[in-house]
DNA sequence: GAATCTGAAATCGTATACGATCGCCGGGTG
DNA sequence: CACCCGGCGATCGTATACGATTTCAGATTC
């Protein structure tokens, strides 16, 4: 049988899958009879999919109201950036001795395509670019914990993630240089620290780039 | 009434407790129907807070076994350490501007009775002190991501925390002084890297005691 | 016209029931 | 004697059922 098993798992990727790829917004109201009918299961296992999907902050959850997708207003966001900035600039520095030249080189490649496409700008194109970026260099990472709570990071971003770049074009061309330089430090084999550290300003400047254009949208209104 | 709310919650509190104070050791089979029966509810509500503690890595979960409070081998305490040592530091950093003279001078306190029981030394009592004293210093932090990634980090090291310091006594004495270096930085105002540096450090310190005391304790055995 | 009440619809919360699966133990077979 | 196999008990997985709670529209009152 193709059906592997448990339909709790069902449900929760299914759920899942749905809020990464942004199909579920947040705010999204996630109605347990409405997502059991249409995956043809009892609502037993979507809530414990909902009830995981909320200790993992993807959704939040009201009791006798129900389960909608966590919103993401401007604290949440920098709440998260901070925390991703935290735990990604560590598993980037982890993984940086054990980062293949082959990795580096694909890394590269990324890197130089999303340079390219600066001229003709596609935020969402640019947006998996990036992850696919980052992605080579930290998933060496051996601290498995860590790795989770980077994978969560993006996760909670992965629908909003778009809007960072298209609010602030300016900040992809400064994106660009920066994952140039930390590739030169992993290739040199420079302190773990120093990795650590250039990971990490490498997304608290995006945060504040956002928050910046955020303060001058408020001004704007 | 008294009886608020929601058998879910109860029943994660009741199974959360118990775990971390120690009463379910690792490995403690968690039966469903058990715990339902001794609660007064049933099965479901059960379920769920397992997922949820499963989410947070408290227990570990396999289909049609049944759920454990998970294994805490030293690859597991040293991924759990590792990551500690990082929001914790992170945690303390952001603390640090925020802490009130007042919760200086109670940590001081702490440490100093920490101090004098440095002679006749109890482990139990020592480590309840030792986690009353980086929680002055860490609940201030304005992320409460961060934060509650820090008490998970506690949670899940509280049972075994003890013998941490009973298997290395020595590394308690230097613990104290570390903890003064640290309340010093904090006072003068020390810059937000420093104090997440010195923080970070004084908790890898802690694993690398513990570490060379496993490598020693297998070669003897 | 605004505030409040009322009742029905939507939705959640939990109990119960029963089928499915796993692990173990005892008996058979080479 | 070692190995395999079949059945049994324990436990999980999920569906269904029904009471409890919230929400909101529409009527009612001041």
């Amino acid at each position: 049988m193709t059906a592997t098993s448990n339909k709790s798992q069902l449900a929760y990727d299914f759920i899942k899958q749905r809020i990464v790829s942004g199909r579920y917004t947040p705010g999204y109201r996630l109605v347990l009879a409405t997502i059991a009918a249409e995956l043809g299961v009892s609502v037993v296992p979507v809530r414990e999919a909902i009830r995981r999907l909320e200790a993992e902050r993807l959704v939040t959850f009201q009791r006798n109201v129900g389960a909608q997708v966590a919103m993401l207003d401007e604290r949440e966001y920098l709440y998260t950036m901070q925390t991703l900035a935290l735990v990604e600039g560590y598993a980037t520095a982890l993984s940086a001795p054990l980062v293949t030249p082959g990795q580096v080189r694909r890394a590269r490649e990324v890197n130089e395509r999303m340079r390219e496409s600066l001229t003709h700008f596609r935020p969402h194109e640019f947006t998996r670019q990036n992850f696919e970026f980052h992605s080579l260099l930290f998933e060496n990472c051996p601290n498995p914990h860590v790795l989770d709570l980077v994978h969560r990071g993006w996760d909670r971003l992965a629908n909003l993630r778009d809007s960072t770049f298209s609010f602030v074009p300016g900040r992809a061309h400064e994106s660009v240089d920066e994952h140039e330089r930390l590739l030169r430090l992993i290739e040199q084999g420079a302190d773990p620290d120093v990795v650590e550290r250039a990971a990490r300003e490498h997304r608290t400047h995006t945060l504040d780039a956002f928050l910046a254009h955020q303060g001058a949208r408020l001004l704007d209104d």
